[in-house]
DNA sequence: GGTATAATGTACCAAACAGTACAAAACGCT
DNA sequence: AGCGTTTTGTACTGTTTGGTACATTATACC
């Protein structure tokens, strides 16, 4: 009864992902977008509504993905330490992915989206405090069945959280085998 | 012999500084800047060059700050634990400062930059890249010194890195008495 | 006081920006 | 085959971008 589309949304919504990832919001415009995505403005428009629509659409996107590793890890791992240690091995092997692929670390979507924007969007800190709290709550179970972690496990997921964090910038600046 | 200038070379750097600071290299425009340093586009153009060139004698200069503190710092402290300890409640203090004047947390200028262009920007990758090794090179004598540290000194060090880091990071996504 | 010189102010430039109006096209359905 | 509907393609909008040409202003020196 209508004419089909011709792509596949979530191939789109991967495409667009991987440019807002390497060059960050601001810096990513429409015309970059119809190039990585193969598509013109107007189905943009239609099926993601505006940019920033899109991006928070990826943003939710990649943050789904990002809470079902850490489901994995946690469900895998006995206590907070090689839970950590496991995260942490994502961060090296995603560097080293994209280092293997000739290109600079770009780390992690959500850190540079917290770096680019939480300090002058009000909506954009609200959903990285909230993808925050979302990390603590995954990792708050597998830290209080730690005996040597009882005094304050709330403070050692959120050191795992800034050194994951940290990772990924420390990353960004050079360095593989860290 | 010529009509002197109207404002302070290191006044409108700072001024210049707070803007990128809180809104990134890219987001922010030459009207933000004129708007910021109380100067017309054509002072700006005549004492510092392009946008970039703005920017990079800005982030030279905060460099130079952070270098200062570090081996304020490194000098104070024996070991390399208290220096870390002291180099995170810097990070801490700038974010409660933040957050004191009623805005968000603008983290760490150079950790903003590295997010912001070290993926599309050689120039700038090249930059954080030196940052960092002066970074590692200010603290290596404090961790070497440690017996604690022998094994991995260097690890160490960057360890430091990506912690104080993340813990900008931490504060730019909500949370104070970390 | 006049003059050389550098800093300012006004006004502009082409290019890129996000977003849209509207027509052409491609399909499912009857 | 023809119709209704949605997706595409073309072409455009006004605005903002970084950057500049040029006239004006203010000073130090003679």
């Amino acid at each position: 009864m209508a004419r089909p589309r011709s792509f596949d949304e979530q191939e789109v919504l991967a495409q667009a992902r991987d440019v807002f990832w390497t060059r960050g919001y601001t810096a990513t415009s429409v015309s970059d977008l119809e190039r990585a995505t193969g598509l013109v403005r107007t189905s943009l428009y239609q099926a993601f509504g505006d940019k920033r629509r899109l991006f928070d659409r990826v943003l939710a996107e990649y943050q789904a993905w990002a809470q079902g590793e850490l489901a994995r890890i946690t469900r895998e791992a006995g206590d907070l330490r090689t839970a950590a240690a496991a995260l942490f091995g994502l961060a090296v092997a995603t560097a080293r992915a994209d280092r293997a692929r000739g290109e600079a670390a770009r780390g992690c979507l959500i850190a540079n989206a917290t770096c680019e924007l939480s300090a002058v969007d009000e909506d954009a800190l609200a959903f990285v405090a909230a993808n925050r709290e979302a990390f603590a709550a995954a990792l708050l179970p597998v830290a209080r069945r730690d005996p040597g972690l009882a005094t304050d496990p709330e403070a050692a997921v959120d050191l795992a959280f800034a050194l994951y964090s940290g990772l990924n910038l420390l990353a960004k600046s050079g360095a593989s085998p860290a």
